[in-house]
DNA sequence: AAACCATTTCCTGCTT
DNA sequence: GAAGCAGGAAATGGTT
């Protein structure tokens, strides 16, 4: 694309932001999408985490994606080259600077020739995500995320066979509206369900998008979003106590299904992509967790930063958030801290005796240090 | 296909 | 008694 910026050139040029005495960017003559008169500013990983100066809800991860601007845009399509690592320097200014609808009408085929596949690709997962969790209170946008998600993966709508029974979709977390796939077809269900999970690409993903306060936590009677191997195993797994001394719940991991993965973004991401995003592991996720306070603060804070140290003010709520990010409901704070106890044998935590709720960095864990990149 | 890794689940016993 | 900690054992899903 001929005359277009790069990213460096962002990063360049948004720091007119700072200093105010560069001028607005334009964009080419016959631009696709007009460039806001808004700041634009810098996709660097120094932005990410020293840049709030805007309004927390003006952010991305604070509204829908039909609702951005451009400069959200270009928060959120950084906020993914920072996480996936990606190059920046590749992308064209051009493709970054249009606004949230037109941006919500882009097929893959568009963000991926715009961006390049991993990317692309990346982006048009995440947006999925977020147009499924939006769609609450608002029919059309639930409709645009069928529509994209049908255009896209025509074969949901041959689904066939298998176990019986409805695999959640996504469901609407204002409404309680959840769309359930089953044999070909999409049942609306009106009974309240747990909050659907989101496409977690990387922790921030999450934990942007939710907060302890406004969890939902699943009720002991609510169907489970999380894949099962079929519906006697939803009753047997995720409902114990029903039958209880009669089925002997299995060890291990919850088996995964064909569709229940949220939007199933993830679920046709990994097949292209082997390799897990980053910030998948757990002590990176409650490592993002501290280190971005401002976006969950009263879920863990700091004991001594410089020692990382910490604690987990509502072990549940974290536990739920866990498990949100790898779609799991039935994850409480008791199964979290048994990871957290492999993580001593590594040295990736040390032990704190005598302190309950209370961990520690330890030397094999990176990112959480003053000083590091993006800290 | 198999080995490996990082959890997840369940459990018993202990401590706070 | 509840909540949390410790760690063994077995299982799963994803990656190599």
């Amino acid at each position: 694309m001929s005359g277009s910026c790069n990213l460096s050139s962002i990063l360049t040029s948004a720091n007119w932001a700072m200093n105010g005495s560069l001028e607005p960017l334009q964009a080419e003559s016959g631009t696709a999408f007009p460039l806001s008169s808004e700041p634009l500013l810098p996709l660097s990983n120094a932005y990410f985490s020293t840049a709030y100066s805007a309004q927390e809800t003006d952010k991305w991860y604070c509204k829908p994606p039909q609702q951005w601007s451009t400069r959200n845009i270009l928060e959120w399509i950084g906020h993914h080259v920072e996480d996936s690592q990606f190059d920046g320097n590749t992308l064209d200014l051009v493709s970054c600077t249009m606004d949230g609808p037109t941006l919500c009408q882009l097929p893959r085929d568009k963000l991926v020739s715009m961006f390049g596949g991993p990317l692309g690709e990346r982006l048009f997962g995440h947006l999925l995500d977020l147009k499924a969790k939006y769609g609450a209170g608002d029919l059309s946008l639930t409709c645009d995320f069928f529509n994209s998600l049908f255009e896209e993966y025509p074969e949901i709508m041959n689904v066939s066979g298998g176990d019986a029974g409805y695999d959640i979709l996504t469901s609407d977390i204002n409404s309680g509206l959840s769309i359930y796939i089953n044999q070909g077809g999409v049942k609306p269900e009106g009974d309240m369900t747990p909050m659907s999970d989101y496409g977690y690409e990387s922790s921030q993903d999450s934990l942007d998008r939710s907060c302890a306060e406004t969890l939902r936590f699943p009720s002991p009677s609510s169907p489970d979003s999380v894949g099962t191997d079929s519906e006697q195993d939803l009753t047997e797994e995720r409902l114990p106590h029903f039958t209880k001394g009669e089925v002997k719940r299995r060890r291990g991991r919850p088996k995964k299904n064909f569709l229940t993965a949220g939007s199933g973004s993830e679920h046709l991401r990994s097949k292209k992509n082997k390799h897990a995003p980053r910030g998948t592991h757990l002590w990176e996720f409650i490592r993002d967790i501290l280190i971005h306070p401002e976006q969950h603060g009263g879920l863990m804070r700091w004991e001594d930063r410089r020692e990382g140290v910490f604690k987990f003010l509502k072990s549940e709520a974290v536990a739920q958030l866990w498990g949100q990010k790898k779609r799991n409901s039935s994850m409480n704070y008791e199964k979290l801290s048994r990871a957290m106890r492999y993580y001593y044998k590594r040295e990736i935590l040390d032990r704190v005796d005598g302190r309950r709720l209370v961990y520690k960095f330890g030397k094999n864990s990176t990112g959480w240090r003053l000083g590091e990149v993006g800290v």
